[in-house]
DNA sequence: GCGCTATCTAAGCATCGTCCAGATTGGCTC
DNA sequence: GAGCCAATCTGGACGATGCTTAGATAGCGC
């Protein structure tokens, strides 16, 4: 038959590549990253287990496609949030906390970024050149006020990026919970730590 | 058949608990984390699959079993680390460059230990009272000359923790390696990035 | 309107985690 | 020392997974 029945797509798809992605990120925000099957992708996108493999060289492609969603969005967060105060050191702050509630937000999408990330011993490309890492080390240059060794802003963008991935990371842990009740919220106790990392302090220092 | 042929073990192994870990230590260490199959682990330790399930409940507490020594052998080399310098502010960053060589030389164990925490939203119990997150926590208050909040305290333990953690998860990534080489190696490398961050600023920045 | 080719399905393979029935045997009781 | 219980281990099975292959379908350029 030329047309679908009532029930089933027709027998072209039409934009399967996206709808496959769209599947996937469904699946890992409703059940989680244990839970996204290249099969169960290919069924909530309503099409047999073997669809797409002509999209997708295989799960890892698949998955490379939602992280690099999942990147750009992250860009879009800190973007936001380095926009939305004067105060140097408070944006740094504000980064930070930013970075880290993106992870909180969609714990599932950020696991898929950094595993596949650590499956190839690198984060993605275009972070360097106009991403996320590129904004938090136009930061910190802007904090120290433009003077600061090409050698020097790369180490504190690293400093800052592991502290932060490493906090993501590690948000949801249960022993936090009493130390956040304590500081008044999650985010207060976000503010906390990244204060405490006293990060840039090597530039930001004598202005306390 | 009472005894075993001469290629097999005898039917009861003695002590297959011991056996099946160090099997699960041998793959990971081998063939990486992908590799680790409950069915492998048993092949390795020269049993049926089915055999495990007599010592473990499932494939989760075999590997919590394999994270637990992973914690005990951090312990022991942040502990080594701790007693390397009489130097307090050395001692801070020896402990943070241990840290991340541990997961640097044990990249497959370090990831199944953290894999276990994230699916259980905690970290390992006996941190907290005798294991390595003690160890920093009171390097911490040493630095500081004991005069520092509970509340302090716990904050910059959490802050050093995550930093720790992000760098030693990063530390393998391709885009640092030109840093590395311009710094004169990766240990250089690692000593770097930790006096960037900083941390402890707040309780050593005074004596500098 | 024809045919090329991208797209999709159906069926199958090897592997996985897990369960079950039954074989084996170490160690306790008498 | 004999006998039995319970712990241990095997073989086989089930459903699910990632991926491949052969063949069906249909959009699109000529």
């Amino acid at each position: 038959m030329s047309t679908a029945t009532a029930e089933s797509r027709p027998y072209h798809h039409g934009d399967l590549s996206r709808a496959l992605v769209d599947a996937a990120r469904k699946i890992l925000e409703t059940d989680g990253p244990a839970a996204l099957s290249l099969r169960a992708v290919a069924r909530e996108a309503g099409v047999s287990p073997a669809a797409p493999y002509h999209h997708f060289k295989d799960k890892a492609e698949l998955l490379e496609a939602v992280a690099h969603e999942g990147w750009h969005e992250l860009d879009l967060a800190l973007s936001t949030a380095r926009a939305s105060t004067q105060d140097s050191r408070a944006r740094m702050t504000n980064l930070g906390v930013a970075y880290v509630c993106f992870a909180r937000d969609n714990p599932a999408l950020y696991r898929v970024m950094y595993d596949r990330s650590r499956d190839k011993d690198a984060l993605p490309d275009q972070l360097k050149d106009d991403g996320a890492y590129c904004q938090v080390r136009n930061t910190i240059d802007e904090n120290a006020g433009g003077g600061v060794s090409e050698i020097d802003l790369e180490l504190a963008t690293i400093a800052a990026w592991c502290a932060g991935h490493g906090l993501a990371e590690m948000i949801g842990f249960k022993q936090f919970a009493p130390l956040k009740a304590q500081l008044g919220g999650e985010e207060a106790f976000l503010r906390a730590v990244f204060e405490h990392l006293g990060m840039f302090a090597k530039f930001t220092a004598t202005q306390d």
